[in-house]
DNA sequence: ACTCTAATTAGAGTTATATCTAATTAGCTT
DNA sequence: AAGCTAATTAGATATAACTCTAATTAGAGT
């Protein structure tokens, strides 16, 4: 069940985290650790949790580990979100706040 | 932390199907027992998540207590998915898939 | 081959979720 | 007020999630 663990993997503040700033380009593993009071294989963990949910993909460069945002999945996602929370002009709203059209 | 309850509320199929139910009207919690193989209780554990992250409000009408999705929450809460998961495009995705503007 | 760095896997402990049955509360209705 | 229905709270148990330290894998460089 691919779509519940991409819900399960936003319940944690610091997977939310990495999702945000990956949005913005890929980012090593290594880059991550020094932005949390956590310990390397604890995020090692969230990566995995992320990973397995099809929400981002390792890219391997010498011994770095690059993650980067799986787009297909996050949009699917996202439109999954809004079958639940969506109102019926949230569309509208979100092209009106966001400056889009 | 009330975000993080919201996200947290998303992580069951359960609830995730309840507040899409929501969506269409209010309903009673009784109007929901029947479709979940699952323990009145447990139901009703599910509906104190979604109360407690501000994404249901309850109201009672005689001994029957009806739920309504927080339209406001849920907008809140869509466009904090957005800032993880949006691209770019996707505003403008939505309004070309959803018919609006 | 040895060593260094980057990242993960293994194993264990703790806390949080999910579920159940039994008991309780709240509001009718007679 | 007794009884009925709807829904919740209490208490217990099982599973899953999160975190840590220690050990391991993978690649680069000397």
């Amino acid at each position: 069940m691919l779509i519940n663990k991409a819900y399960k993997a936003l319940a944690h503040p610091i997977r939310r985290d990495i999702l945000k700033r990956l949005r913005k380009g890929p980012m090593s593993a290594g880059e991550f650790a020094p932005l949390y009071d956590i310990a390397k294989p604890s995020l090692s963990a969230h990566f995995t949790i992320l990973k397995e949910a099809g929400l981002i993909n390792p890219e391997r460069d010498g011994n770095h580990i690059f993650y980067r945002l799986n787009a297909t999945v996050a949009d699917e996602m996202l439109a999954g979100v809004m079958e639940l929370l969506g109102t019926d002009e949230t569309a509208t709203k979100t092209v009106k706040g966001g400056r889009h059209v």
